[in-house]
DNA sequence: CAATGTCTGTACCGATCGGTACAGACACGG
DNA sequence: CCGTGTCTGTACCGATCGGTACAGACATTG
């Protein structure tokens, strides 16, 4: 709920008029809760979001004794978490923003753990280092473009074709491409 | 100037003070030049950028005699506009934020021009049309994608690594790949 | 010179901002 | 029953928001 008055105005355009209209809760309820008022809420939002990340993404990337189904499983996780391009990437948003130096190191640890997973994965799946490292930036690159590109042009299949691209490579690569 | 401004604040945190302090205008000179407030200093800044790219990157990309040259071009155009990533895609950052709806029309026509400008060239250089429209599209988003995580992760050779990777893909479409 | 129109700084407006103070509502253990 | 701690609504704070009003500075005309 608060990560959703986020992605939808921002972190400035989320006042906390706002937030309490959303959420249902007054501004008392608030700051018992967030003591620490807006910025605690977002950090709070982006613990969320990276605890999700990390277990159902990052870690299966990373551990999953079938690295090529925990790649599958994770352009699939990624379809069904951004609703095929109809959400936007709160991260993705806070990192074009002026609110990207408060957080800054948060969100440099979200996309290089995501990147770094992707590219374990496809080293366990015995793709050479250099190609790996190559494909999973290039992966989470087309992911986060899908996102700005999708809400921009409000194409509803644009982000499907993007995953169908990754998947292709990744699927290339796999079979020693 | 104006738009450095809004790239660094965003709309809403681009406060007129901080736009006044900014360009040196004091609010007096700021309404007299933009009677509609902050919408319109915002609509003029997407004029500017729609002209920029418009002349230098959509109609060469349309018009010009040799489409492939003006593909090569429309790569190094992108990487001295956003600085080698180091600059972020105003429209992009509009299209994830509250002000999406506002200038819903114009975001979703600068996207739309940029990839069936790339696309119209692929064409005129022999690309069977599906896939010069499946690259254009590519291209945009990776660019797109590039630019936030290139943001996001303060990686200065990344935005380089993602036009590489285009520039390959075009050269090999090119070639009847 | 006076008159005109363009530009600019400043004072000010009501509304809203993020945040605080605090009194009461409520469920609980004694 | 009383006390205690958790939660919540509301009134309020100073600061800042976007925007307006307006008087003067200034160069350009006649």
């Amino acid at each position: 709920m608060l990560a959703e008055v986020f992605r939808e105005h921002g972190f400035e355009g989320a006042s906390l008029a706002v937030i309490s209209a959303r959420t249902g809760l007054g501004k008392g309820s608030l700051y018992h809760f967030f003591p620490g008022g807006k910025a605690e809420m977002a950090a709070c939002v982006l613990d969320g979001i990276e605890a999700w990340f990390e277990t159902r993404m990052f870690r299966p990337l990373r551990e999953d004794p079938d690295p090529a189904a925990a790649l599958r499983a994770m352009l699939a996780a990624t379809d069904s978490y951004f609703r095929s391009g109809q959400r936007i990437c709160l991260v993705g948003a806070f990192a074009l923003g002026a609110v990207r130096d408060t957080f800054a190191q948060r969100i440099d640890a979200y996309f290089a753990a995501w990147r770094d997973a992707v590219a374990a994965a496809l080293g366990r799946a015995g793709v050479a280092e250099a190609k790996a490292v190559d494909l999973a930036e290039e992966a989470v690159t087309a992911i986060q473009g899908a996102l700005v590109t999708a809400s921009a042009l409000q194409d509803p299949g644009l982000f499907g074709r993007t995953l169908d691209r990754i998947a292709a490579r990744i699927e290339a690569a796999l079979a020693g491409g």
